[in-house]
DNA sequence: TTCGTTCTAAATCATTAGATTGATAAAATA
DNA sequence: TATTTTATCAATCTAATGATTTAGAACGAA
């Protein structure tokens, strides 16, 4: 699989020189990836990666100066292909969590072995989000204790399925933080009609003013393609 | 490992008989695991856990009559030691993700090979989570998107710290849909000193009403014990 | 002490929200 | 065809909300 592609281009950074120079030996050994830069300064590391278009960055995550966490943000933000594997010295739960949530697409330790690292790459250099499955079990325990506890969407007993198109419409505006008048004028329609579908939409959620309807719209799946809350 | 480790008790569930028969066959072959049932119905498996208390259950979620991912949520409410393994026709990442969400230790696809199946019931009765690395794959990139764009809270720009910590109280059973009167009572303090707090909250999160000041904090990281959205 | 902040509270006023009733018309459905 | 649902709009009325101003008490910092 890997001869046949082209060689992946890497960037590494860690704030220790030593190791900055161990990994730079150890992934130039492998025959299929160029080492594009290696730099122990995170902002430094972002301009290379403008300049270079890297498809990996190898990231340490415990550096001092600037937070690597901080860092894979940024560069997610770019919009670019590059990848960015977390590398860090600590397996905390947490920290693999917060790495992953914010788009790194795998996470090694230090500690761990060479041939893991190179694993790692190879894995996600192919596309794929790639932890090791020690780490990911950490990963999914709190993962689960994130979600636990959290009321579980039904379908059944969800109200927001008893509304109609019209007012889910309207419904929408609200949970946009609309006035009367404001839905009115979006949806074309007098400011008596937009109040008879808001009274609608309370009596269907069993709730007494719009506050309650947006936070019960946004707790029971409504619209949320931003919220994690999702029916199950 | 394992030899030193008291037989872990299995339960499976599968509305497919033959299929029932062939896990049953394939799972007591290994010496480790007494197969405590084997059964066809969801319902009937939720009583039999009761009753037996099994350490691994393996759940197909594809079945029919009820549906699997509510069994495994039954399930762990039920609040035993009981650790579930989702069975699965599909590799889809909605459904690999609601399954690790509602708090299922493993997921296995049926098409994958035994020997899958078998290290995946170590790894969970070895009190991990587990998830092939295909699967796992899939799963990060469905986190991930779900996780994209969304606004990532910045202190600087952050409006909410400049609240002072009684205005925050404030907000916050605002966020809860309450009226003047309600954080009023439980605040123990006067309806118009709810209003003033409530007026200075509008001017520095830069608002109209309270529906906006709620989607604001909600948005910004308000308060969210619940809410995924984790500042990084 | 003086100053600034915070929490408390009241009074007043304008606006908005919400409840209620009633009505029309189109569309879907039995 | 008869009935129900949905969407539209109006009028009226009460309650709730929000803006603004003013002000006392407590506290800590300069």
């Amino acid at each position: 699989m890997r001869e046949f592609k082209r060689k992946s281009r890497v960037l590494l950074v860690d704030d220790n020189t030593d190791h900055l120079r161990g990994i730079k030996e150890l992934v130039s050994l492998e025959g299929c990836y160029d080492v594009v830069g290696a730099t122990t300064s995170a902002n430094v590391a972002i301009n290379l990666i403008k300049k270079y278009r890297p498809d990996i960055v190898l990231m340490d995550i415990n550096m001092p100066e600037k937070d690597g966490l901080q860092a894979i943000q940024e560069i997610e933000k770019l919009g670019l292909d590059t990848r960015v594997i977390a590398l860090s010295g600590y397996d905390d739960a947490d920290l693999i969590f917060r790495a992953m949530k914010i788009g790194a697409k795998g996470y090694v330790l230090k500690t761990m072995a060479s041939a893991q690292l190179i694993y790692a790459i190879d894995e996600v250099a192919a596309g794929k989000v790639y932890l090791p499955s020690a780490l990911s079990s950490r990963f999914f325990e709190y993962f689960q204790r994130s979600f636990k506890g959290e009321a579980v969407v039904s379908d059944e007993e969800n109200l927001l399925t008893y509304l109609t198109s019209r007012e889910e419409e309207v419904l929408e505006l609200l949970t946009q933080g609309n006035n009367y008048k404001g839905i009115a004028g979006k949806l074309f329609i007098s400011e008596t009609t937009v109040k008879t579908h808001v009274n609608n939409i309370f009596q269907k959620l069993q709730v007494n003013d719009r506050t309650q309807a947006v936070l019960y719209a946004l707790n029971n799946g409504f619209g949320n393609r931003k919220r994690t809350k999702i029916a199950v």
